[in-house]
DNA sequence: GCAAGGTC
């Protein structure tokens, strides 16, 4: 590797952090020969430069330490593609782009520089993952561009341990180009996803819609990123119902559930209650007795390090994270961002148990631990997850809490210990009981459990495993229900979602990466995508509902997480070697673009479900371009950009500059089309061509009975129809009674340098289009407005336990749009559309089973089946197994039952 | 002004 003694080299190491440079020159200059740790500043004053001598396998360096901070470079379209106007969205699909440091880190670039030229040794010790990977590249060629001669290396360590630390500088390896592809990939992708979403959606809807979520609508960004948009959900709320049966004995109580779950159809479910209560006896038809683990959790990977560290102190990720990264730095915990959930043979398990024996607390656990007579060890079972780059986190280092820690460093860092004494424990056993009952051919199950041996779950004291003793039975035995009540409630909208279930999906789903997954959190809060209410649930807004269901009304689901997940595994393929950068790459964005093109074609479907939600805005005031469109011909004013056609939020076409504001060049079309559409027909006679013709669609009663509804037209002059129908029916302008040079321009501009132009064209705006654009289109946008009231937010009490409920938008086929209140308490399911709710018909629908037991006292069960939805008024069978009489639940016949109704099944 | 990924 080097040779031999001599002169000492010089050799410039990397790392991706300041403080990672600051720990690994620590540990590295911890040695008698070292001279000790001097440290100078580099051009950056964040990243200061450490140096020290050390012996790399025998040959004597002169280390100089610095850091990057995360990415050195960007991937940028070049400037021709960079300005929104400056192009059609879907030309980013293969506009040219580069990568290079941006600006505000052309400091830390000018360090590198000069510390490359005085070295002959470069040392990599980016983090071991392909991010790492991607940004050792990023620091080669800039080091290599100021000195071409340099032996470059890369340090491999996954924990800021001195032992690692010094294995890895003397196990020095060769960078890995394929893992750093595979990230060059996927920026790529992302840009030109996202750029050409973000900018397609922002143009199409943000002037179209009041955003009343924010008083600054003209900054607002509808952005676009895959790591966005899968997670906001479409709800369902449904009804159902379901029996339940208790039975109270001297030992005590047992509760049986119904082995249908619940039914979502009320006519069956009542069927069947009835026939429960016409013959209540219950005879046991099994019982079961047997022994069952419950297993210590895997080896701990960030994610669940998150979502228990969530689950347990209600910690937010992103704090998680932040805390685990400065217990990391300090030695305590290992690298906080893995994969992994397994240990390699290598690893000395109890050495790390060891280390823990004198914690006040947990110390006498890790003893038990150890002694072979407590049987009590266990080697960890892996989840089968190797990112072969760190280990599972675990502790490091031992403390029982350093003087400068916060709650939430005592939190993780015990979290973190228990966590893995608990992996390396035997499970707890409980034994199980299970009885099965027959209640008139319904079949019913309880369940009772007594714990036999705690063991893991003596040291992790974060799971319970709750015991519960139920009255003994024996088979064929016969009782009588103490209760028998048929019990309704509606599913919960999917949405309230926690922060540890959220984080669980976009694992499951592969979306975003350990590291930065709680940042696509914060992103769809930024955006205004999603909520997060006290109780840490996410819903999704009005704005998430909409973007979703208009790309879900498109017909294929572009915001599903399939298609990153299909990036994930294309990329482990060029970090592999199995796939090429080039060949996934074209793929991939020929399959994005294919995508976009029917996005755009289908944008009606966006403008619709955004309808649903958002008032339409008045704001067509020609200052700021309308949904871009496609494009007709090259604008023959600033000869640049393009002319594309255009649908104004007033539902008016023109054709306009892509150049707008610097080109306002615009051709106004009539204030009859209803529908327009680009197509691949060249017009013969205009020129300079091509220019695409339109194919028009006409309201009927808007044009005289002698012109077609349908027409292939042109905008390039030569159109005799579309100019005469400008004259009857006027355009769509809105300036049309006060535009200056209005009537005089086909083509016109107001740019003052070009007025002179517009005498040339002849149509002209006979007529003002305001008795010919329609301002009715509120529709049910305009009631979302009214019920939500003037800040867009409204609440009713819950019925059932006086919670504030929140108005909520369903987005199922049946009831797209229709609003309805749902309590956010937990444990309680009041439920009531709004209209209902308007109309006073607020008697809660599905409520907890206590209040429908209770309210079934008072109702009765003489309801006809047409007051369904609106209570849950249901029968009850006293502890007496007393009859109760009343009518046919399914035709109102007090004569008979339902099951026994001659209309059942109809 | 746009993505996601590093990080300050």
């Amino acid at each position: 590797m080097a040779g031999g003694g001599g002169r000492p080299l010089r050799a410039l190491n990397v790392a991706e952090k300041p403080s990672v440079a600051k720990a690994v020159s620590g540990i590295l200059a911890r040695n008698p020969s070292s001279g000790g740790l001097r440290v100078r500043e580099g051009r950056s004053r964040y990243n200061k430069i450490f140096e020290f001598n050390y012996a790399i396998q025998n040959q004597q360096f002169h280390m100089a330490f610095t850091s990057v901070t995360g990415h050195l470079m960007e991937v940028e379209f070049e400037d021709r593609y960079r300005k929104w106007h400056s192009c059609d969205p879907v030309d980013l699909y293969h506009a040219p782009v580069k990568k290079h440091v941006p600006h505000d880190k052309s400091d830390i670039e000018k360090t590198l520089e000069e510390e490359a030229r005085k070295s002959q040794w470069l040392i990599l010790w980016l983090d071991c993952d392909r991010e790492g990977e991607n940004i050792a590249f990023e620091v080669v060629e800039v080091c290599t561009r100021a000195n071409r001669n340099l032996n470059i290396w890369r340090a491999r360590f996954s924990a800021l341990i001195d032992r690692e630390i010094h294995y890895a500088a003397q196990h020095l390896i060769r960078p890995n180009q394929l893992f750093a592809d595979a990230v060059d990939v996927r920026q790529e992708i992302d840009l030109r996803i996202g750029a050409s979403f973000t900018r397609f959606q922002t143009m199409l809807l943000r002037d179209a819609f009041v955003l009343d979520f924010t008083t600054d609508d003209k900054n607002v960004i509808l952005s676009y990123g895959p790591c966005q948009f899968w997670e906001i959900q479409s709800h369902e709320p449904e009804e159902f119902w379901t029996i339940n049966c208790t039975h109270n004995s001297e030992e005590g109580t047992a509760t049986f559930n119904w082995m249908r779950g619940h039914l979502f159809d009320y006519t069956c479910a009542t069927i069947l209650y009835e026939m429960c209560v016409q013959e209540p006896t219950a005879t046991v038809t099994n019982v079961r007795q047997q022994e069952k683990p419950k297993y210590p959790p895997h080896p701990l990977s960030t994610i669940e390090l998150e979502k228990r560290a969530s689950r347990y102190f209600r910690m937010s990720s992103e704090q998680t994270m932040k805390v685990a990264e400065d217990l990391y730095q300090a030695g305590f915990i290992s690298y906080p961002r893995t994969e992994t959930d397994c240990f390699s043979e290598r690893t000395d398990l109890h050495r790390i148990v060891q280390d823990q024996q004198a914690h006040p607390i947990w110390g006498s656990y890790a003893q038990r631990l150890l002694d072979p007579e407590s049987g009590l060890w266990r080697n960890p079972s892996g989840g089968g997850h190797d990112d072969k780059a760190h280990p599972p986190i675990h502790p490091t280092k031992f403390s029982s809490g350093e003087s400068g820690w916060s709650q939430d460093h005592h939190k993780v860092y015990e979290l973190v210990v228990r966590h893995f004494l608990a992996c390396v424990s035997q499970p707890a056993i409980g034994a199980e009981t299970t009885v099965e009952i027959d209640i008139a051919g319904e079949q019913f199950s309880a369940s009772g459990r007594v714990i036999i041996a705690k063991n893991y779950l003596d040291v992790y004291r974060f799971e319970t495993w709750g015991g519960s003793v139920i009255p003994t039975y024996t088979y064929g035995q016969q009782f009588t229900p103490t209760t028998l009540t048929l019990d309704s409630g509606v599913t919960r909208p999917p949405p309230l979602l926690s922060e540890a279930d959220l984080l669980s999906c976009m694992d499951k789903a592969g979306i975003g990466t350990d590291a930065t997954m709680h940042d696509h959190i914060k992103k769809l809060l930024d955006r205004f995508y999603a909520t997060k209410d006290s109780s840490m649930r996410f819903s999704p807004t009005k704005l998430g509902e909409a973007l979703v269901m208009g790309y879900d009304d498109m017909g294929y689901e572009l915001w599903k997480p399939y298609l990153r997940a299909a990036m994930e595994s294309d990329m482990k393929a060029v970090s592999m070697g199995t796939k090429s950068k080039a060949e996934v790459l074209e793929a991939c964005l020929q399959q994005m673009k294919a995508c976009f093109l029917d996005a755009r074609l289908n944008k009606g479907k966006l403008f619709e479900a955004m309808a649903v939600f958002f008032e339409r805005s008045n704001r067509s005031n020609g200052n700021e371009p309308y949904a871009i469109g496609d494009v007709l011909r090259r604008c023959g004013l600033c000869q640049e950009s393009d002319m594309v056609l255009r649908r104004k939020p007033d539902g008016n076409f023109m054709v306009g500059c892509l150049g707008y504001p610097q080109c306002r060049n615009v051709v106004w079309l009539p204030g009859s089309v209803s529908e327009a559409a680009v197509t691949s027909n060249i017009c013969s006679t205009c020129s300079p061509g091509p220019v695409y013709m339109i194919q028009f669609k006409f309201r009927r009663l808007e044009i005289p009975p002698n012109y077609n509804v349908d027409h292939l037209g042109c905008i390039g002059g030569c159109d005799n129809t579309l100019r005469q129908l400008v004259e009857i029916c006027g355009t769509g302008s809105r300036n049309n009674s006060n535009m200056p040079g209005r009537g005089q321009g086909h083509t016109q501009s107001s740019s003052s340098a070009q007025s002179n132009s517009r005498s040339q064209g002849a149509w002209h705006t006979a007529h003002s289009s305001s008795s010919y654009t329609s301002q009715s289109s509120r529709g049910r946008s305009a009631q979302t407005q009214d019920a939500a009231g003037e800040d867009g937010e409204s609440s009713i009490p819950c019925a059932s336990c006086g919670a504030p409920c929140n108005l909520r938008t369903a987005n199922t086929p049946a009831n797209r749009g229709r609003k309805f209140y749902s309590c956010q308490a937990q444990g309680c399911n009041f439920f009531i559309w709004e209209d209902n709710a308007n109309s006073g018909g607020t008697v809660p629908r599905g409520s907890t089973s206590r209040s429908a037991s209770t309210s079934s006292r008072r109702g009765g069960r003489g309801r006809s089946n047409q007051s369904r939805g609106r209570a849950n008024d249901v029968a009850f069978v006293s502890a007496t197994g007393e009859p109760i009489s009343g009518r046919c639940f399914v035709c109102g016949d007090p004569s008979h039952f339902a099951n026994a109704c001659p209309n059942r099944g109809r």
